[in-house]
RNA sequence: GGACCUGUGGUGCAGCUUGGAGUGCACGCCGGCCUGUCAAGCCGGAGGCCGCGGGUUCAAAUCCCGUCAGGUCCGCCA
C-alpha cells in the first residue's frame, strides 16, 4: 500500500542533507517571514513535523499564518548558515513557487510555545491553540496512548464493545446528564457516568472479555483533573480474580508507558489502603518521594501534654531541610486548621552543645529522653524539623499527609512515574443518619472472602475486593470483583438499607440478567485524560483535550450551553420555570 | 454552596500598598530601510470602557461594596 501524499511531496520536518537537489512540494503554514530586502526574504513554513527555511526574493503579498503550498528544490544552506536548532537547519528550499491556498487575519496571538497566553484566550481560539508545538504533541500523545491500550489488550483477548451513550437514569452516585425524549414526552434518558452496568451484562452475555475506550459524563463540578466529560479504559472480564485483573491493566500500562515515554516499567507495586492511609495520609499516595508518616502515639502520649492528648500522634521528617520562617510555619499551621486539625506542631532539630535539641514552643514540654527518642524515630539530623498533628487517626493521618505533600512538591518531577496498586479498601465508608453502612465505591462490590463474617456484625470491619490504581499522586482509575450471586447481592442491599422494590426499580434488569447464569467477573477503568497527561507532563487534564470546558463549565469557543427556543423544549415535552 | 489568587491597547506584564492627566516595558500589528537571517536587525506609526455596576472623594486603574469571567482548592465526583 502507498501512503497517499495529497497536495504534497514531503513534510517539512522529515527534509534533511539527503533531499538535496530534490524537487519537492510542501504544504503548511507561513510561521515566520525574515524580510532582508526586495532581493532576499527568508519564509519559514510550518506543518505538525516541523519547520523549513525558503528562500526567495521579498514577498509582500505573505503573512504570518497565510497557507501556502510551496514547489521548490531542496538545496544545501551556504556555508556558515547551517542552523543546528532545528531538524532541517542544513538545508532550505529555493527557487520556490510560492501558491497562496489561504490567507490570515492576524492572529489573537502567535502560534509559539515560547509564550505565555491565558488559558481563557487560547479555549476561546482553541483551533489556534491546538496548531501549537506543545498541543500537538500533547493529542498526538494521547493518540498513542489509546492505540497502545488498543493493541495491549486485544493482545490479550479482549473484545471491544461499544454501549449506549443514552441510557437509563440511576439515581445513585454521580449527578447525570439528562436527555430529554422526544418520542416519550417527559421521560428522560441519561449521558452513563460510566459504562458499569452495561459491561457486566456483557459479562451474562458471554463476552467473557470486553475493554472499550468510553466516553462518559458526570454532571459534577469541575476541577484540574475532571471534565464533565472524560474517557477511560472501561474492561471487565469473567472467570477472573483480582491478580487477573492486575495483570491485565499492567499490561496496557506497561505499553502506554513505553510508547509515549520509551522506558520499561517494572511491576507495578500494591499497598493496602490502611497502610497507604496511615503512611500517607491519603488513599492515592504520590511515592515519587518516601517522607512516611510516622506514628509517635507512644512515645508523645505519656508526657501528658495537653496538645498531645489524642488517640493517634502522628509525625512527619520535613521533606526538605530548609529553614522554616515564622510566616511559613504560620501559614503552614493554619493550613493544617483549614483541613481539619486542631493545631500543627513543630520541632527543629537544632544542635545544643554536643547533643540534639528541639526548638519549638512545645519544647520546654520535652525531656531529654523524648526529644532523643522522637528524633531517632524519625531519623532526622540538625536543621531537620518534624511536624506533629496529634487527633483521631483519620484526621491526624490526612491532615498531616497533605502537609507531606505540599512541602514535597519541589521534591518531584514529571519525569519520575510512581505508579501503585491500592488494595483492600474498606467495603463501607462509614453509616448513614441512620446507622446503615454507605458502600464505598459501588453496591455490586465483593466483599473480600476472609471477611463475609463480619458483613453484620461489624461491616465497617469487612474489606471489598476492590483496587485503585495510582500514579504519581493521582487516582489513574478504580475496579472491583463484582457481585454475580444473587443471594449475596440481596445481603448487600439489606446491609445498605436498599429494599427489594428499590433494587428492583433502579437495576432490576441487571438483578434479573444475574439469575440467568452470570459468570463470577471483575473489571476496571482507568481515566485516559489523567494518563495521558501525566505521560505529556502536565498537571492539568484540559491540556491533553481537544475542547475542554472551563471550571464554570462553559465552553469560550462556542458559548455554549446557550438557551433553546419555546419551540425546541416544547419538541421535547418541556417548559422553562421562570428565572428567579 | 464556600475559600484564596487573577482581570490594564491584539498578546504577556509593570503600575494598585501610600488616589492626582491612560504613565511604562516586551511581543505582535501597520509603514519604511536592509542580499544570509532564523524569536533577524534598524527607523517611524497606530492601537485603551484599566472586566462590568455602584459607592467614597475635589479627584479612582488604584480605596470600599456588589457582580461577571478565569484558575487552584474544599464540598461534590456510588
Amino acid at each position: 500500500m502507498t501512503l497517499a501524499r495529497g497536495l504534497r511531496s514531503n513534510y517539512c520536518g522529515e527534509l534533511g542533507s539527503g533531499d538535496i537537489g530534490a524537487a519537492v512540494a510542501l504544504c503548511g503554514w507561513i510561521d515566520r517571514i525574515r524580510d532582508h530586502g526586495e532581493h532576499l526574504s527568508f519564509i519559514d513554513l510550518r506543518d505538525h513535523t516541523g519547520i523549513v527555511q525558503i528562500v526567495t526574493p521579498r514577498r509582500n503579498d505573505l503573512r504570518s499564518e497565510f497557507v501556502v503550498r510551496v514547489t521548490g528544490t531542496v538545496a544545501n544552506r551556504p556555508e556558515g548558515t547551517i542552523n543546528k536548532t532545528i531538524a532541517t537547519g542544513e538545508i532550505e528550499i529555493h527557487d520556490g513557487e510560492i501558491e497562496i491556498l489561504s490567507s490570515a487575519a492576524t492572529l489573537p496571538f502567535s502560534i509559539d510555545d515560547r509564550l505565555d497566553v491565558e488559558e481563557i484566550t487560547r479555549l476561546r481560539y482553541r483551533f489556534l491553540d491546538i496548531r501549537r508545538d506543545k498541543m500537538q504533541r500533547n493529542l498526538r500523545n494521547r493518540a498513542l496512548v489509546n492505540s497502545a491500550i488498543r493493541r495491549s489488550l486485544e493482545a490479550q483477548g479482549f473484545t471491544e464493545v461499544e454501549t449506549p451513550m443514552l441510557w437509563t437514569p440511576t439515581p445513585e452516585g454521580a449527578r447525570e446528564f439528562l436527555v430529554p425524549s422526544r418520542l416519550q414526552p417527559g421521560n428522560f434518558y441519561v449521558l452513563p457516568q460510566s459504562p458499569q452496568i452495561a459491561k457486566q451484562l456483557l459479562m451474562v452475555g458471554g463476552f467473557d472479555r470486553y475493554y472499550q475506550i468510553a466516553r462518559c459524563m458526570r454532571d459534577e463540578d469541575l476541577r484540574a483533573d475532571r471534565q464533565f466529560e472524560f474517557t477511560q479504559l472501561d474492561l471487565e472480564a469473567s472467570f477472573v480474580t483480582q491478580e487477573d485483573i492486575f495483570a491485565f491493566i499492567g499490561g496496557a500500562i506497561a505499553e502506554i508507558v513505553e510508547v509515549t515515554r520509551n522506558v520499561q516499567i517494572n511491576e507495578i507495586p500494591r499497598m493496602t489502603w490502611f497502610d497507604a492511609m496511615d503512611k500517607y495520609g491519603v488513599d492515592k499516595p504520590d511515592l515519587r518521594f518516601e517522607s512516611p508518616l510516622i506514628d509517635v502515639t507512644e512515645i508523645l502520649s505519656p508526657l501528658g501534654v495537653r496538645a498531645f492528648s489524642a488517640p493517634t500522634i502522628k509525625a512527619l521528617l520535613a521533606p526538605v531541610r530548609e529553614s522554616f520562617t515564622r510566616s511559613r510555619l504560620d501559614a503552614l499551621i493554619d493550613r493544617a486548621k483549614a483541613l481539619g486539625a486542631k493545631g500543627l506542631a513543630y520541632f527543629k532539630v537544632v544542635e545544643e552543645e554536643d547533643r540534639l535539641a528541639f526548638e519549638s514552643p512545645l519544647a520546654k514540654f520535652l525531656e531529654e529522653a523524648p526529644t532523643l527518642s522522637l528524633i531517632e524515630r524519625l531519623g532526622a539530623e540538625a536543621g531537620d524539623t518534624i511536624f506533629v498533628v496529634a487527633d483521631e487517626w483519620k484526621v491526624a493521618t490526612t491532615v498531616l499527609g497533605q502537609i507531606r505533600l505540599e512541602l514535597g512538591k519541589e521534591l518531584v518531577s514529571h519525569d519520575q512515574l510512581a505508579f501503585t496498586w491500592i488494595v483492600d479498601f474498606p467495603l463501607f465508608d462509614g453509616l448513614d443518619e441512620s446507622g446503615k453502612p454507605i458502600s464505598a465505591h459501588h453496591p455490586f462490590t465483593m466483599p473480600h472472602a476472609d471477611d463475609f463474617e463480619f458483613l453484620e456484625s461489624d461491616p465497617l470491619r469487612v474489606r471489598s475486593q476492590s483496587y485503585d490504581l495510582v500514579l504519581n499522586g493521582w487516582e489513574l482509575g478504580s475496579g472491583s470483583i463484582r457481585i454475580h450471586r444473587p443471594d449475596i447481592q440481596s445481603k448487600i442491599f439489606q446491609i445498605i438499607g436498599v429494599t427489594d422494590e428499590e433494587a428492583q426499580s433502579r437495576f432490576g434488569f441487571l438483578l434479573d440478567a444475574f439469575k440467568f447464569g452470570a459468570p463470577p467477573h471483575g473489571g476496571f477503568a482507568f481515566g485516559i485524560d489523567r494518563i495521558a497527561a501525566i505521560m505529556s507532563g502536565e498537571d492539568n487534564i484540559r491540556e491533553v483535550i481537544a475542547f475542554p470546558k472551563t471550571q464554570s463549565g462553559l465552553d469560550p469557543m462556542t458559548d455554549a450551553p446557550k438557551p433553546v427556543d419555546a419551540a425546541t423544549l416544547k419538541n421535547v415535552g418541556l417548559t422553562l420555570a421562570p428565572k428567579k
